[in-house]
DNA sequence: CCGTTTACTGTAACCGTTTACATTATTTCA
DNA sequence: TGAAATAATGTAAACGGTTACAGTAAACGG
């Protein structure tokens, strides 16, 4: 028994054993040149036999590429990402690359640099704001691949993104409140200050206010960071503090806060949806059973993330590219807004 | 200016700009010896100048390490992920290594074989159960770092586990449901058929109603697969059916399952907790604001994540192994089992 | 029947790192 | 003070694949 390095077996046990070369076993696994049946047979009877498995690494050095791309998020705290991921994973398995999940935001940016780019992976799915616009200037220069998800392009940039529809729907579901519930003191649980999703969303709801003659009250809007235990701990301290400003609503940005928000709420006693309504935004699959059940808008995340890999993949193979892509939302009426249930 | 194949800059363009040897700026870049303070500060300059980033690929093949390390999940379609994905992403980012997620299970075995292992990353967190007993036998053989999840080690082989638990709770549970509630008629929605967790709540299940001399009914035990739709399409289905099978009282696998099944009891018009009550399992986030709020067990997730994740690590680092480890559970007692509010 | 494809295969350079081994200069220490 | 350890660096051989280039034999086309 010969003695080697590494204990795992290479394409060159492989080439000897079927009395070929590399190159022609090379051929042979990539399907990119014709070998002859009587090889062909033999190789596979080597390779299940010795249970050759070509190393990643070596191939992509080789290759030039990692079959793997990259998805970025700012975090994983919302349940939001469950589907995002479902749709993304889905096309990656199908196409039979793998998929790097990494967290990077802005504050991280100065520490480090970001896990992954095109150092290890073909492409990127930029749903994080960690890769700030002079990154993405950097990256797309070099042509590396990329999409982003709930983000739109720099403005000269033109890379391409898969987002929702956010402003109009915002502005429907707000008045909503407005108009048919008779609410005029609405509070606003925002996301991340510069989350595009959340910027929208805040524009959507002063459109609202302005369109139905309510001022603006900036004491009304509080910061969220579209999670669940931040929005509780903010919604609570505003509660508990002995100089109340009077609401009638919540808006919050995105479902899972407004489990925070409903918690606050209840625990302080008020009545949902009398005292105050509150609304939610993407739909996630709890929203029918909360209590009450969550007035929302469904955002087809699933598909967002389908999209954005589908997308990515077209750039991979095409270099084909076009603009961005924003998918239709719709709201869903449910008791939590004052509505009939 | 010259041409070269690949646009990219390399440790010699690094080596040749800062005057020295490719192997000393390896050396600096791993700080695995020891350089002077000139190269080292001209190194720094130059890296940062150049924007030199280390090709992984080439680093992989020549230290024969990934520094990334792979999570095997059955699929994504549950909410529980979620805090999973968390623990164990945590301890991955601050180990500074990647994670590459992947879905892959029983079913498509044959089709292909499992898209991370050995060949493209250091070690695995196993969830899925597309890794039979004989394909651990064999990663663990090779000396494959491996550390399961929510699965125990093969009788013979003594893979690391983290797992949380469930018969000793799920048998309170249940025995609450019959001696405070007075049900006695229990549906149980179980998880896919060999999940252990599925398996050991199936057992807690049974152990309870024989200790209270309730026989055992299969007609009571229902296929969810852990999954809110197809809980909610196989108890519709169930209900719809003409010849009814009484019952009063839901046991869900899992909290995820349990929107689903509360949306089918919704909609046959059945009363929470009066007519059927309900318990869940994994006290997931919105389980206190269903409706009625889920009486469920609650499972330390992203503990699981992060142990089984630092656990991975030791074994990468150490070799060192120790047994399963099995997290503490615990009742929470909310509206829909019966309980006051 | 002969020049030209086409099918199949091999040789060897290359992908961008790490690291064993070698070398020299400088400390350390008995 | 001389031998041995240590610091700092270089040279070149891996690592395990892909692929450009070249070659041979058979099939094709006019």
């Amino acid at each position: 028994m010969m003695t080697r390095r590494s204990s795992s077996v290479t394409i060159r046990d492989v080439a000897r054993q079927a009395g070929v070369s590399v190159a022609t076993v090379s051929r042979f696994i990539n399907r990119n040149a014709p070998v002859s049946a009587e090889v062909a047979e033999r190789l596979n009877q080597v390779m299940t036999e010795l249970r050759y498995v070509p190393h990643a690494a070596a191939r992509n050095l080789a290759s030039r590429k990692t079959r793997v791309i990259g998805l970025l998020l700012n975090n994983l705290h919302n349940d939001f990402f469950v589907p995002l991921l479902n749709g993304v994973e889905a096309v990656v398995r199908k196409k039979e690359y793998n998929l790097i999940v990494a967290t990077y935001h802005a504050n991280s940016r100065n520490a480090m640099p970001a896990p992954i780019g095109p150092h290890n992976t073909d492409g990127l799915l930029v749903f994080s704001d960690g890769l700030v616009d002079e990154d993405l200037a950097n990256l797309n220069a070099s042509g590396f691949p990329m999409v982003l998800v709930h983000r739109t392009s720099p403005p000269n940039l033109d890379i391409p993104s898969v987002t929702v529809e956010n402003i109009e729907i915002t502005h429907k579901l707000v008045e909503h409140l407005i108009q048919v519930h008779g609410k005029r003191r609405i509070l606003f649980m925002r996301g991340p200050l510069h989350q595009e999703d959340s910027v929208r969303r805040e524009n959507g709801y002063k459109s609202a206010l302005a369109a139905n003659g309510i001022p603006f009250d900036e004491k009304l809007v509080l910061n969220g960071e579209f999670e669940r235990d931040i929005a509780f701990q903010v919604l609570n301290d505003f509660l508990s503090n002995g100089k109340q400003v009077a609401f009638d609503a919540v808006f919050t940005g995105d479902d899972d806060a407004a489990i925070g928000v409903l918690k606050a709420l209840h625990e302080h006693r008020y009545r949902i949806p009398d005292d105050v309504a509150v609304i939610g935004f993407d739909d996630l699959g709890f929203a029918p059973f909360l209590n009450p059940p969550l007035t929302t808008v469904r955002a087809p995340t699933e598909s967002v993330g389908r999209i954005a890999t589908e997308r990515l993949f077209e750039l991979l193979e095409n270099q084909s590219s076009n603009g961005a892509v924003v998918l239709p939302t719709e709201i869903i009426f449910r008791r939590s807004c004052g509505c009939p249930a």
